[in-house]
DNA sequence: ATGCATTAATTGCTTGTGCATTGAATGCAT
DNA sequence: ATGCATTCAATGCACAAGCAATTAATGCAT
């Protein structure tokens, strides 16, 4: 594999990243009010209650599905919170620890998103869409 | 293709686009003080210098280039240009125009930071050295 | 039991980004 | 030539992200 071919598949793999983000952002926001940020927590949140019985969730384990720090990772919580979407509760068994599970109100905004994210999704990734992404 | 596997793909190359930029922002910053999208312009304008006689390139073909917001660019090439790698000149033909060209500094700078670069795609990007990316 | 290193999560601070606005220059229509 | 919409780049502002420091709890060794 040659240097420009190594190059040019990032390119090709970041600007990929970078219109499909773009999307997600704008009409996850226009249409939910929700961040593209804001949205894969709340999707994991949801994913993970057929795994924890009680849909519970340390911030840590959250972290490994979305790629954010520590700390940005903390803040987002708190937004969700904020906005009602999430709550934050004491871990008995470890009481640094913070577990955090979703509302009602969490759970229907994320209901309402999810066809918005699919339909971008499938507008970017499916093969012969690309013609008719317009 | 399912719902199931679109949004596979996604998280896929999302995750995939993360760990690059996360590994190319810690070496760059940590081995020749530059960033991610400090070095894509700097690329840019190296690549450019094929194409354009005397190096010259409007702010907005830069753009194209990087996937930044228009005030991010500016903002940019203004530090680029703060740390001596860039200079911004008046277009006579277009006043509203401006031209940005590498300096010496800037040439050097990023062929020190190329091999680096192309280390940590490589290391990404290379069928086989998934296992020896240590 | 006490001290010390480790881990979980939050917070202070700085920085980079995007949106919207601004200022300047251009081009076109009248 | 004059007025007006458009375009280029820069800037004000708000916000999200990362790093480093902090607070709290845990586990281990003595």
């Amino acid at each position: 594999m040659t240097d420009t071919e190594v190059v040019s598949t990032w390119r090709e793999l970041s600007a990929r990243h970078a219109a499909i983000v773009s999307d997600l952002e704008r009409e996850l926001q226009e249409h939910h009010e929700l961040g593209v940020s804001e949205f894969e927590v709340l999707d994991r949140l949801v994913e993970g209650i057929c795994l924890s019985p009680n849909g519970k969730f340390r911030v840590q384990e959250l972290a490994a599905g979305v790629s954010l720090s520590q700390s940005a990772l903390s803040r987002l919580i708190a937004r969700l919170e904020k906005s009602g979407f999430v709550m934050r509760s004491m871990c008995s068994d470890d009481r640094r620890g913070v577990f955090v599970n979703l509302t009602d109100a969490g759970r229907i905004r994320h209901s309402e998103a999810l066809p918005t994210q699919r339909r971008v999704l499938r507008a970017h990734l499916e093969p012969e869409s690309a013609a008719t992404t317009g």
